[in-house]
DNA sequence: TTGTATGCGTTATCAT
DNA sequence: ATGATAACGCATACAA
């Protein structure tokens, strides 16, 4: 176990025999500055050396730092990531993957209530920043006046400064509830966390209506049960749902969490899906398939998904912000049938 | 939105009107350093003009980076983080937020076969690192190398420079085979991913036959399905087990994520859970509680062992290597009754 | 083409 | 108690 001493530029310079400047220029890339002759003695030097870049020093000189910040929303009491939630999970892994084979490093939070993340990224130097969640306006304020390229997933912020990668859920939520419908429902009740202004739940709800809109449904704002996105919520909503309203025959849950809750609830208060009631779910989340019964959802590949937003910023950091298509990413969707929806028979 | 200029601890100085020392005394609590006045003022001209301190810089002059590495294991293919299975989000959940409560910022990332990690913690300066899942010999030996405070999660590698954070993975073993035993079971699966010297798996694989040795029952190798912690492979081995033997009237599985997916192999084969056959599984990962029927396993608090093993790195790091016990911390495991263990009738 | 010198923001040493 | 000033490792403008 040697000690392992710190090999500077300097290390390698003096031992290619050249100059630091030299060994800078080879090291990153910059090959025309420099002869072939030297370029392969520093390259020599650096790997005899072993020699590892600090990127404390790098960053400090004014270059890039390498370094992303990725912000996941925390659960409700503020105190830890919401990474239980395999849909962020799953962003992450795609991000991560991308990010790496680039030469970049995540830093990955949450920010508190009432905390801005303008902090974190100066201090760190971050060279962009992929954000999922909704936040409050300042917060994206704040992010503005860093001047580093941002990507938002999950939100429908209107301003041309931020990158999104989306998906068109508004889309989805037809989807969803037009295979309802055309499997015959037409009591079809929506189970769903807040719906803010500009959210995605928004969107999925806004496509929800049209669908029953167009079937010439009538759109009835009891069967809408809308609180946070759980499974604690899903079973509530299922337990209401299936005392107040024994006229609803399917239900479209907004994200798969709440749709197992949903799958739970009905189970407890003893219907069957899909035989008494069928349900669709949103985001096919690797449970969604392992559930009893497997359940059907609106799919989005949310691996591919994040890597697409990773994409983005690495291209938007290296190639410059106005390189950037200012349409937004629009990630494909698709029905995953599987068994929570049957097809109504009339009575 | 102003443009937003970086504010050095000179500006502070300077608008303060003292040395950019004294500045950087006060902002670092060493207050004896300086008279009361002063601190006043370099607190009162540091807020006015929101100062942000660079990292880098501090990193760089040989201070902390309060940044930590946090690596976890990689899907088969190499291609993502392993961040899909639970039982790693909820650690990282774990470790997150007991880091930025602390002020530290948290790197995540994945390793690639036969690299290392030394390049990363020396690019970044890293102040200490967490690693869950098991590497390569030399893998250990380099992070050695970086004379930087390490805590291992699931891993027994014999050395004490490391930390580990474990939970008594042949003990939870015993108490799920015990379960079944109790239950009146005597023909009990193991179905378990790679069984690796000093891996848990394997910890776990030893108390399942100590429980058995113990009630006086025969060993039976045939009854061990081991190959891979997935579903998939959890439905597989389910599938071979109700085909080859029907006799076995309880599993064992030796990770929640198999367990799912032996309940869906069961259910597959026409077996039912648990009038058929019993399932015990290890972890209790959110969706143990979710699937149909509720799954019955090894409860360790997951989140809480991420914070423990945060905590003994940041208490090492900021109180000295050598300020920490060297027991490992071992945190408490229980059992989980739900419905998917079924006494068993003598026939 | 190559090398020297300077600055990046912070901490720490050493005078004062 | 306080304030210059020299590192820290790297990139780069400029000089040679």
């Amino acid at each position: 176990m040697t000690p392992l001493k710190r090999i500077t530029i300097r290390d390698v310079s003096e031992r290619a025999g050249v100059s630091t400047a030299a060994v800078s220029y080879v090291l990153n890339g910059r090959e025309g500055k420099v002869s072939q002759e030297t370029a392969s003695k520093v390259r020599r030097a650096a790997s005899e050396l072993n020699y590892i870049p600090d990127f404390s020093a790098r960053s400090l000189a004014g270059t890039r730092s390498k370094l992303i910040g990725v912000v996941i929303p925390q659960t409700e009491d503020q105190k830890q990531l919401l990474l239980q939630n395999p849909f962020y999970s799953e962003l992450v892994c795609g991000i991560e993957a991308r990010l790496r084979q680039s030469g970049y490093h995540m830093i990955l939070s949450g920010v508190d209530k009432g905390e801005g993340y303008l902090d974190t990224s100066m201090q760190r130097n971050l060279d962009g920043a992929i954000i999922m969640g909704i936040y409050q306006e300042s917060f994206y304020d704040d992010l503005k006046r860093v001047k580093v390229p941002i990507v938002l997933i999950d939100s429908y912020v209107n301003d041309s400064y931020f990158q999104t990668v989306s998906i068109d859920d508004e889309a989805g939520g037809y989807m969803a509830t037009k295979l309802l419908i055309d499997n015959g429902h037409t009591n079809i009740a929506l189970v769903t966390g807040l719906i803010r202004k500009d959210g995605v739940v928004e969107k999925r709800f806004l496509g929800y209506k049209r669908a029953l809109k167009e079937a010439g449904l009538f759109y009835n704002s009891d069967y809408v049960f809308e609180h946070s996105v759980s499974y604690e919520y899903g079973q509530e909503a299922a337990a209401a749902l299936a005392a107040g309203h024994p006229e609803i025959t399917a239900v479209f849950a907004t994200s798969d969490l709440v749709a197992l809750g949903v799958l739970r609830g009905l189970s407890d208060a003893g219907k069957r899906v899909p035989e008494d009631v069928s349900v669709v779910g949103f985001d096919d989340i690797p449970v969604a398939r392992m559930c009893n019964p497997p359940l059907t959802t609106v799919r989005q590949n949310i691996v591919a998904r994040g890597a697409m937003a990773a994409d983005r910023l690495l291209k938007a950091i290296e190639e410059g912000e106005d390189s950037v298509a200012d349409d937004p990413s629009v990630a494909r969707l698709e029905l995953a049938i599987r068994q929570t929806v049957q097809r109504l028979m009339p009575n």
